[in-house]
DNA sequence: CCCGTATATACGCAATAGCGTATATTCGGC
DNA sequence: GCCGAATATACGCTATTGCGTATATACGGG
């Protein structure tokens, strides 16, 4: 997780990643499309790579990278051990607001 | 989200974040816990606090601080526009147990 | 096989960031 | 209002990282 952070910790890699989020694309497209110089492109995907947030298919001389849906859903995963603060939340206003006669806000914490 | 990520890039500034989802701690406690000095402490809570990704309240001389749920939440819905890639993986999945005459395959991305 | 295209790696440089020490600030108790 | 406790800021140092240029490698066409 630490890994995929560090990875999305940086604005044109970020970018590279929303541009992915549309399809698999060359090195020299995404280059092209962020206004960086080829170096740069080829070491933020190693970045991206080493982080299993994206894979290569040689394609000719070319390199198509895309996407790795996995990473992006381990990410969801670690999400899941703190969506149940505003899930809990949203839960509680439910249940406020179908029987507003039971309290059931004790489960709040105490520092709100 | 950039900043989200950049906060999150830390191994200290993420165990932090580890930490205060059992509950808001003081700086103290925290460099504890993760035997930092205080003033590293200080100054990851502050970048996480420029982040949006925690709080503070005062008590006496101590901080509390403590998570804020809507930057996960603000994560979860970036996490949204992926979330289609994998769920759609699922749904087609599902539809084609559940109906294998049907195909509904055609959605598929092209270079799978 | 040689050449052009596409990509990866090497290297030097400047900016950034985390660390540890020292110091400043804030607050409650007396 | 002075003192100790708790936290924030300042500062110098080092390591890391992104950038730009130059060079190496892989591949297909002729």
């Amino acid at each position: 997780m630490l890994h995929t952070f560090t990875a999305l910790a940086e604005p044109n890699r970020l970018a590279i990643v929303e541009l992915l989020r549309r399809g698999p694309q060359t090195v020299g497209a995404i280059g092209e499309q962020l206004h960086l110089y080829q170096p740069q492109v080829s070491k933020h995907l190693r970045v991206l790579r080493e982080a299993g947030l994206v894979d290569v298919h040689p394609r000719a001389q070319q390199r198509v990278y895309a996407l790795r849906h996995e990473s992006l859903h381990d990410l969801d995963r670690w999400l899941d051990r703190f969506r149940a603060m505003w899930d809990e939340r949203l839960a509680n206003l439910d249940r406020y607001l179908a029987s507003p006669d039971e309290p059931s806000m004790k489960k709040r914490l105490a520092d709100d």
